[in-house]
DNA sequence: TCGAGCATGTAACAAGTTACATGATTTC
DNA sequence: GAAATCATGTAACTTGTTACATGCTCGA
């Protein structure tokens, strides 16, 4: 994933290792956490597979500016073009970058994911009532309190998620 | 984690690694999916660290019990206990096994994140203003709608997450 | 009897974290 | 002149995934 990530803020223009990093932090931050540690290699092996050009400032700094390359901009396309999946979380990390890709996939990728929204939810309600049911007989309902609860939010959660997702597909007001 | 989820299955009571699987899919899949590859070898560790005791039973599919031990519980409860910290994720899976824990530190850590919550959504706000107000002057707004969508996606997320942290916080109608 | 599900495990690999290590520059 | 920040990197370790490997049992 440092390496999609890369690419895809390397997308606005070059720039350093260290501005990579800053820039991910104020942008993509709440869905992915960069370390130099994993960094500084991933751009390595990004110029060593051609995706990257590696250029030495002779400032004063010696800091390195990564450049994007056509074969660069194409793996990074041909990511955000793949299915989304939320089981990795990474679904919100290529929607930040969805700018960049054309409007038929991003239709269908969209699409496709609001349904495997749609099943979950309701698979999640019957599952609830079905809990909610059990949960009534027993005499200690209140020990199930804490998981009662999470359960309630995940539910929340992804109806939250189709929600965006219905405002996003439909460009409606944000 | 893989360790502290399958502690905190074992709470109920003993069962195989194969349970353990089932009904972490049925309980916290939302948050923490389980693999084989990773489930056993953790079994194995956690016997020879003395959290749990394996029991073979010599019935026909000769599997294997786990029980939690004195050592195991005491193990699982300090993980418990330990702060709420949503960078890894892993904060809605320590609150599923919350019924397991005092009250007092039960309290202190939920509201301790609470404070979390409140001071990460300011902070996003306030770089929302700036954002959308820098945005305003740009001529080709459009061309960030999917970067912009996802950051307002993101400030509604921790309201939302804020507003259920308020209601478990106030013991609230579910 | 055949396939789904029960049941356990290993080995190679992938991905990322943490701590360490270093040094220049800017700002107060 | 000290501290913060810019800037790059490595090595050991942690954690988990995927694919492979095996074999039993129960119901249709």
């Amino acid at each position: 994933m440092v390496e999609y990530v890369s690419l895809g803020i390397l997308m606005q223009g070059k720039m350093s290792g260290y501005d990579i990093k800053k820039i991910s932090e104020q942008s993509v931050s709440l869905f992915f956490k960069m370390s130099y540690g994993s960094l500084y290699p991933a751009l390595k092996r990004l110029v060593e597979a051609g995706h990257l050009i590696e250029e030495e400032t002779n400032d004063s700094k010696n800091k390195k500016l990564y450049a994007i390359t056509d074969q660069g901009r194409n793996s990074f396309l041909g990511w955000l073009r793949e299915p989304l999946q939320s089981n990795r979380r990474e679904h919100l990390l290529k929607i930040f970058f969805y700018d960049y890709l054309e409007e038929e996939t991003r239709m269908r990728n969209l699409k496709a994911f609001q349904l495997q929204l749609q099943s979950g939810i309701a698979q999640m309600e019957a599952v609830q009532a079905m809990v909610s049911k059990e949960l009534e007989q027993l005499p200690n309902k209140e020990e199930f309190y804490y998981r009662v609860s999470v359960m309630h939010y995940g539910l929340q959660f992804f109806k939250m998620e189709h929600e965006f997702f219905s405002k996003i597909i439909e460009k409606g007001d944000l």
